[in-house]
RNA sequence: GCACCCGUAGCUCAGCUGGAUAGAGCGCUGCCCUCCGAAGGCAGAGGUCAGAGGUUCGAAUCCUCUCGGGUGCGCCA
């Protein structure tokens, strides 16, 4: 058991004897009460802020509820001394032995230490990337696959069910485009003069194999036929070929969905029908003019009546239509479908990655989903900033009309995957992020996958070096330096970072715990230097270095474990 | 005009869902290789958490307003 979850524990048994006894009230919510580690050490091991959160609820003062909670923590097995600080606290202090086992914890656990049941096995669904399927996937892409990949893993790290989801936008007007762009492409291949991509077509070479391809499948079939013969059999054929090589970026990303649900199968099944017949039903659909926008009104503003969705009532900031004039389907109701789709069958939580780009699509694909199932925080979107290309400081140029982006094949190329991997969660999701080629590969404390991966390399070396040393009886206890300590802190709040990061969503919290972690880990290497003392292998003690040697093996562990939530391989040797 | 995101050390950023004296890296100053990996580490200087109100035992964190920066804004996808 965990040291703060044994605290917890505990706490609720003190908790509910106290309320026997009628020393404090039956009914107290003790949701918020937390055992942490204080942020300076000088105030102990292990910090408890019951009293200040139960005083109002006990109708006391916090001081005054801690006085009748010591007592009781001080009755606590390997508890040797308990105070009240601050506004409240409750400062404990530990034997050494309570932080010492979790090292044979972690030990006996694996990589496994810190997995946990917090899911309950239930289903969730994490939809990322979803690029149109119009290209290669470009490095902005990358962010948002990386994150949504870091995502999953640490949901299922956490006992979730997940679902890992690419929508492909296969039915709307550019998927059209595509169409054309490749048959002339096609008409290329079969020998015919195409001169300049016109405007408005997509000009990227990667289109040339295609056509290649489509005259290899369908020969002159469609050599000067009408598009609407050509058009759906080249379209399909183009979606799919691009498809492929947006299945082997992921891959070479170390992504791999469970499905890839289409836009066109959905709507052609009829489920946008169905999905507004549901929205009518419960009343939040109706026919209607929208305002134009205010401030910037377009020059060919007509007010039209639509079929409009009642997203206002559900936080937006104003109804959305699903209908175009012409009476077709918006994007936005098919993305109505879609969600229902998900919402049904995976019947739990459904997790979006965007980019920002559709930030402001965000407010009404959370008022469709409330409105679809009739509850809020069924949808969480996790917005996710623009990436800089960076080469030495410069930004890398990049034009999208001429066709040359970078695309992700060309960043790991580049870098390779776990760099990517790692640097894309060295923000938060809503920071904009510097990417640049030289720092990212660079092998020094600048770089912090180099650092986290050096680490682990290091704890290999030592253990390398002293297998049969790490096989004997252990002295944990005399593991009391505060650099061990330090490490050892670490670890042990190892599982609690796992669920608190999978709760917010936000797997960069494990890079920058990871990123801690070497960082203790090279200052106990180091100490070792300036103090023999310190050092790892000591002859003349045995069960110490022994003892040291499962604490760097239970460091190696846990950064493996770290790494391996975010699918980063850890290296034994740079 | 509206919406969303951001504003924390000279620079780049964390800050565990409201906790104690706000933390890292880079840069700067001064140190540590006879050694299990110096590809590292230690110490020091550096702060009006953009600003002003509010909520409470307690705010970088929550609410309101203001100021800066970014992004998006009828039926496109």
């Amino acid at each position: 058991m965990n040291i703060f979850t044994l605290f917890e524990t505990e706490f609720a048994t003190i908790l509910r004897s106290l309320q026997e006894q009628g020393r404090l009230p039956a009914d107290l919510d003790s949701g918020r009460v937390v055992f942490e580690l204080p942020r300076e050490t000088s105030h102990g091991d292990v910090a408890c802020n019951a009293a200040m959160v139960l005083a109002k609820q006990a109708s006391t003062k916090p001081r005054d509820l801690a006085d009748r909670l010591v007592p009781e923590f001080q009755k606590l097995d390997g508890v040797t001394a308990v105070e009240i600080a601050g506004p409240g606290f409750i400062n404990l202090r530990v034997e050494p032995r309570l932080w010492t086992t979790e090292i044979d914890a972690i030990i006996e656990a694996g990589t496994d230490y810190g997995r946990n049941r917090a899911g309950g096995g239930r289903p969730i669904n994490v939809e990322y990337v979803s690029a149109n399927p119009t290209g290669p996937l470009h490095a902005a892409h990358a962010r948002g696959a990386v994150l949504g990949d870091a995502l999953a893993g640490l949901l299922g790290f956490c006992g979730w069910k997940v679902t890992r989801e690419y929508y492909i936008n296969d039915a709307g007007a550019q998927v059209n485009v595509l169409a054309r762009s490749a048959y002339l492409r096609y008409c290329e291949a079969l020998g015919r003069e195409i001169g300049d991509i016109p405007s408005g077509l997509y000009p990227g070479s990667y289109l040339v194999d295609v056509g290649k391809a489509l005259a290899a499948e369908f020969g002159e079939t469609f050599l000067d036929s009408d598009e609407a013969e050509w058009l759906a059999p080249v379209r399909s054929f183009t979606i799919d070929a691009i498809l492929v090589g947006i299945r082997e970026d992921l891959q070479a990303l170390g992504i791999r969905m469970d499905l890839f649900s289409s836009e066109r199968a959905l709507v052609d099944s009829g489920a946008v029908q169905s999905a507004i017949d549901r929205l009518q039903d419960a009343g939040h659909v109706y026919r209607g003019i929208l305002e134009p926008p205010k401030g910037k009104e377009p020059e060919d503003w007509e007010p039209r009546e639509q079929l409009l969705f009642r997203a206002s009532a559900f936080g937006d900031d104003t109804d959305r239509p699903l209908q175009k004039s012409d009476g077709s389907w918006t994007y936005f109701a098919s993305d109505v479908a879609y969600h229902m789709d998900k919402l049904d069958r995976t019947g739990g939580p459904l997790i979006n990655i965007f980019g920002v780009d559709h930030g402001g699509y965000v407010k009404r694909m959370m008022a469709a989903v409330e409105a679809l199932s009739g509850r809020k925080g069924q949808l969480d979107i996790q917005l996710c900033q623009l990436v800089n290309l960076m080469e030495d400081g410069k930004p890398v140029k990049m034009s999208k009309r001429a066709g040359t982006f970078v695309t992700v094949r060309d960043v790991i190329d580049a870098v390779g995957s776990d760099v990517i991997r790692f640097i894309m969660l060295t923000r938060r999701s809503e920071q904009t992020l510097d990417f640049d080629y030289a720092r990212v590969t660079e092998q020094s404390r600048d770089n912090p996958v180099f650092y986290v991966q050096y680490a682990h390399a290091r704890a290999c070396s030592v253990l390398r070096q002293a297998e049969a040393q790490a096989e004997g009886e252990a002295a944990l206890h005399q593991l009391t330096d505060p650099a061990e300590m330090a490490v050892i802190r670490l670890l042990a709040g190892w599982p609690r970072q796992v669920v608190s990061a999978a709760t917010a969503h936000e797997p960069h919290r494990i890079a920058f715990f990871l990123m801690d972690l070497a960082a203790a880990f090279h200052a106990l290497w180091t100490a070792g230097r300036e103090n023999p003392d310190l050092r790892f292998i000591r002859d003349e003690a045995p069960q110490l270095t022994a003892a040291r040697l499962r604490l760097v093996k239970a460091t190696a562990l846990v950064i493996r474990s770290g790494l391996g939530v975010l699918a980063i391989d850890a290296r034994e040797e740079m």
